[in-house]
RNA sequence: CGGGCUAUGGCGCAGCCUGGUAGCGCGUCCGUCUGGGGGACGGAAGGCCGUGAGUUCGAAUCUCGCUGGCCCGACCA
């Protein structure tokens, strides 16, 4: 993409509005537009990163055995009456009247509505375990909307729900998604640490959030440093693998780390002095196992191998789609701007034209930027007549993890810069080698 | 939902107390010079001062209502 042919309208001010340095980069960094309080367009800068946070939490759902669909925003009201929730959820619930003066709502979650899709279609213990899932829009009509995408009304989220015949089944479910999500976490260059949590409106007897350490996050969280050290890595997980699924989950749950609503200060103090730590963090997702909360309300059973019918054992499993984008940012920024993970930067490499207008210049730009696209490499080259400065500006604000740098300077030795945004190191390259070193960068994510 | 603050050009702000017909920086557009970290000079466009009512000869400015937005608290993925 040629910047000057893109939409990128950057701010060099802060916006009064923005309190935390997330939600004043994607406004400065013209990648969303506040519609109303806590709603937002996304502007293409944000989609762009968005699509790719939602791509990798398909692959790493996919690779988990879990099945994409998609469910309505819009939802009848009969159904939250059936599981007790219409009157349970509150005014957090946005409740809508149609033409026909039915109750609908707009879901903040898809309990009801997958137990009821489940039920229409599933009878028999042959067709588990199962486990669906998609990525939609939800809408909680919060008090009081803040920090940007970090807390909307409005927002993204990846669900779940696994429907299992046994608790044992269930419980690996729960370990899978546990395992999935780690991996998805890591892929964004994020360390969220499960911690046990509290269930709140879903209900249920086990479950873990998943945080993102963060000043500026919600929630406050009391740990073992050495949860820290823990990393999925490169490691190979075989989902149908009960036992290591379970041994994962184990690994990364053993030590203490709970949130403020589970914390539990006698067992804290177990915690040997120097490595206990408490501290902010960000809630990007939460696994649930509730058992058979809905299935009983909503009469979703199965038959069982000797006829019998039984309630099916269920779980739930969100990640906060939209949200992660201001935790990735909280997480990865300094002082001039947004530093893009390798795994969910819009585009790979940015390239700077020192002197627009110069053909020597022009034509070697025009030459590595047509390279780059020929390797499959997504490069916003800024071609606007603007002077250097300005153009590093923009760079270093969006936050492209890798910049190439040309001007006549290094043209007259035939070399051209490739500069890591996250450490400001430079190294000279012909155009040649740089895209090939970029193309080694990119090969692992 | 309680408490506080705020609303003036695309963004950030001044003007309001002490009413007299709106200003600054950045950005935008045109031109010239410039060209390795938001450059210089010259020119230009862009605002019924959130909204409704009131006070007044006259309201961005004073009064009241309404609606946005921000902060603290309670709540929350």
């Amino acid at each position: 993409m040629r910047l000057s042919r893109y939409f990128l309208p950057v701010l060099k001010e802060n916006p009064s509005e923005a309190q935390i340095v997330s939600h004043r980069y994607m406004l400065r960094a013209g990648m969303i537009k506040q519609q109303a309080a806590g709603i937002y367009s996304w502007l293409p800068l944000g989609f762009k990163v968005l699509k790719r946070v939602e791509e990798i939490v398909h692959q790493e759902q996919i690779r988990a055995g879990h099945i994409p669909l998609l469910m309505p925003t819009l939802q009848p009201a009969d159904l939250w009456r059936e599981s007790g929730r219409y009157d349970d959820y509150g005014q957090e619930m946005l409740r809508i009247k149609d033409r026909h003066d039915r109750d609908m709502l707009f879901g903040p979650t898809n309990e009801e509505m997958i137990t009821d899709i489940f039920r229409s279609h599933v009878s028999s213990y042959k067709n588990l375990p199962l486990t669906l899932y998609h990525i939609q829009w939800k809408f909680r009509d919060e008090v009081r909307p803040r920090f940007g995408v970090m807390r909307g009304r409005e927002f993204l989220m990846k669900d779940g729900y696994n429907f299992d015949l046994t608790r044992e089944d269930a419980l690996h479910a729960y370990n899978r998604h546990l395992v999935s999500y780690l991996r998805t976490y890591e892929r964004m260059g994020l360390q969220a640490i499960p911690m046990r949590a509290d269930s709140g409106p879903i209900g249920g007897d086990d479950t873990h959030e998943f945080l993102v350490l963060a000043e500026t996050g919600e929630s406050e969280v009391f740990y073992d440093a050495a949860v820290t050290d823990i990393r999925m890595g490169a490691r190979e997980i075989n989902y149908d693998d009960k036992a290591q699924c379970q041994s994962v989950m184990e690994e990364f749950t053993a030590l203490y780390a709970r949130t403020d609503e589970t914390h539990d200060a006698a067992l804290f103090e177990q915690v040997p002095a120097e490595r206990r730590r408490s501290a902010r963090g960000i809630e990007v997702g939460q696994i649930f196992y509730f058992g058979t909360k809905y299935s009983e309300s909503m009469g979703a059973t199965v038959v069982t191998p000797d006829g019998s019918r039984v309630p099916v054992e269920m779980g739930s499993h969100g990640i906060g789609v939209s949200r992660l984008l201001g935790a990735i940012i909280e997480a990865n920024h300094d002082d001039k701007g947004i530093i893009w993970p390798e795994g969910v930067t819009p585009f790979h490499v940015g390239i700077v034209n020192l002197k627009q207008g110069d053909a020597g210049t022009d034509a070697a730009c025009t030459e590595i930027y047509q390279a780059l696209v020929a390797a499959g490499l997504d490069a916003l080259y800024d071609d606007r007549d603007e002077r250097a400065g300005a153009k590093f500006a923009t760079m270093d604000l969006i936050g492209l993890p890798w910049r190439i740098t040309i001007g006549p300077r290094g043209l007259s030795s035939g070399v051209v810069e490739l500069t890591s945004r996250r450490t400001g190191v430079s190294t000279e390259f012909t155009a040649a080698e740089a895209v090939v070193k970029l193309l080694e960068i990119y090969a692992a994510h």
